[in-house]
RNA sequence: GGCAGCGUAGCUCAGUGGUAGAGCAGGGGAAUCAUAAUCCCUUGGUCGGGGGUUCAAAUCCCUCCGCUGCUACCA
């Protein structure tokens, strides 16, 4: 069992008939986040995400358009590799529902499912509406004044029989909740938990899952007149990525997942129907399910009605990427809905990047290049100040390894800013400009260890902003080896008189475009 | 309706029994290495209303008001 320590992580795979924005661009951030400092930490991490091709809309999508559902979601699935390379992820593997490997993968869960008694064929009734994908209760629906039932959405809705393979969730309840009871970091945040198992205890049907009114889908091995339900077909994705139905290899090696990163919409697929299936397949269920909170933008809900739906791609351009990866991670506690506004996201570039973490390593790196000759200042003894700067810089791996692995990545960049507020009240105290006339020697002391701890803070802020942080320690005359964790602490430090390159600003200013 | 949660400084929030806190914003000062960036000091709250328990309550209990989430097949 020896060998590195493995971490895998998912986002979900995203709805090709979506055009990404924000809300897409938030949950694959955090996974990133996640994925690089596990790997910087000297994990063997698998980062997935994808998108999910199949159902009903998509069929109807590509009809409009006049093509095959292949080709369309051919194209369509592009806007979510482009949001890959855009936003800067490091995912490992990239996901479609529509690749053998993963109708492969679903047919073999199905059938073991279905020889273990879990599925059997009973037939489904109910308002059914074509918009929104979905069944209706008699009770959520209202009739309209020419007589039709209309669904809580708005859509209209029509009474449907079909046969169908039902999944025996009913028999589930027990299990779950005892499931849940023993993992009590299975659902995050603890709210969420909360919900999910009042939920199972109020009871459990049986579960709808296969379809027979369109044919875009993985269809039912033995039964061509169904395909797979869509959650089941995208839950599995989880699976196939790691090589389902073999369970060797990467299966064995990555399997279960260390967290699937949801958004608070789609929990409960993943922490009742998912841990289901998978137990009554005899697979083990993934270890946590976190599920994060929504932006709105400039206090108002997102919707494509009020047009207020943010690319991806207007922030990046706007306010550059590595900022844009910054104020989606810190502006709002993780796990809470959030608000985005241009004046919150200017104070961050201002003042935490800007002002903050920016200047304390130009205004170091410049002295440095001014005063040093353009090198790693040789120290002399240290001083009580120069340990506990030193010490806070080393002991902050530590602090934000807690952070991080628990999704708190606010509480994480809290802890980096503590540090740098305290290099910049150490500048102000031990005026190195003043050093320069007094005691040049104390100077160059005073110089390295304010390198030393933003080479700390560099390395650290890697997984959030990769761009910026490599510039830093590119000025540091850091390479590609000397990045990881393991170069954190004394180990790794500085070497007087490497030379430095000519020090440039890394985090400009955002200065208002006058108003026309 | 039922269940759960929230309501603390202008804003965003931390604090869950022992003399009200942080960041930002506002005010004053210092310094001048630096992206006019930094540092120090400071104004500001009867902790949603009312009642109760306690030597002591933002923190526990009751009640009222306001807001939010969940209450099954809605990527």
């Amino acid at each position: 069992m020896a060998g590195p320590k493995t971490f895998y992580l998912t986002t979900p795979i995203y709805y090709v008939n979506d055009v990404p924005h924000i809300g897409h661009a938030y949950t694959t951030l955090a996974c990133d986040v996640l994925a690089r400092f596990m790997r910087l930490d000297g994990y063997d991490v698998k980062f997935l995400t994808g998108t999910d091709e199949h159902g009903q809309k998509v069929e109807k999508s590509a009809q409009n358009a006049g093509i095959e559902p292949q080709a369309f979601t051919d194209r369509v699935s592009q806007n979510f590799r482009d949001l890959v390379s855009l936003m800067n992820y490091s995912n490992d593997d990239f996901i479609r529902t529509t690749e053998p490997r993963h109708v492969a993968s679903v047919q073999a869960l199905w059938k073991v499912l279905e020889e273990k008694g879990e599925i059997y064929l009973g037939s489904y009734a109910g308002w059914y509406s074509v918009r929104d994908e979905a069944f209706y209760g008699e009770d959520e629906l209202t009739t309209n004044p020419a007589g039709k039932k209309i669904a809580p959405t708005g859509a209209e809705c029509e009474w449907v029989e079909e046969p169908s393979y039902f999944f025996k969730l009913s028999a589930w309840q027990d299990r779950l909740i005892a499931f849940y009871e023993a993992n009590p970091d299975f659902i995050a945040p603890a709210g969420k938990r909360n919900e999910v198992m009042s939920f199972v205890k109020s009871g459990l049907k049986d579960l709808s899952v296969s379809r027979t009114t369109f044919k875009w889908g993985i269809p039912v091995p033995g039964n061509d007149e169904h395909i797979m339900y869509v959650w089941l077909d995208a839950l599995a994705n989880y699976i196939t990525a790691v090589g389902y139905p073999n369970t060797e290899g990467d299966f064995a090696k990555y399997w279960p997942a260390d967290l699937h990163m949801v958004g608070k919409d789609i929990l409960r697929f993943h922490t009742v129907y998912w841990p289901a299936f998978l137990m009554a397949a005899d697979l083990p269920p993934p270890k946590r399910v976190f599920a994060h909170g929504w932006w709105t933008i400039e206090g108002q809900k997102m919707s494509k009605s009020l047009g207020n739906v943010i690319a991806p791609e207007s922030l990046v351009t706007t306010y550059g990427l590595d900022q844009t990866r910054y104020f989606l991670l810190r502006e709002v506690p993780f796990g809470n809905d959030g608000d985005f506004s241009h004046k919150q996201m200017v104070a961050r570039i201002n003042g935490n990047l800007a002002n903050d973490y920016g200047n304390l390593v130009q205004r170091v790196l410049s002295m440095i290049g001014k005063n040093c000759g353009g090198a790693v200042p040789t120290p002399g003894p240290f001083t009580e100040a120069d340990d506990a700067l030193l010490g806070a810089a080393h002991n902050l791996l530590d602090v934000v390894r807690v952070e991080i692995r628990a999704q708190a990545f606010h509480k994480a960049l809290d802890a980096i800013w503590a540090v740098v507020g305290d290099g910049n009240r150490y500048v102000d105290e031990q005026a190195p400009w003043t050093l320069k006339k007094t005691d040049p020697a104390r100077m160059a002391t005073v110089l390295y260890v304010l390198a030393e701890t933003i080479r700390h803070l560099a390395i650290l802020t890697q997984p959030i902003m990769p761009d910026a942080s490599a510039k830093i320690l590119d000025q540091l005359a850091q390479g590609p080896d000397a990045r990881g964790f393991g170069n954190l602490g004394p180990a790794g430090a500085l070497v007087a008189g490497t030379p430095l390159p000519t020090s440039q600003g890394v985090f400009p200013r955002f200065v208002e475009e006058p108003k026309a």
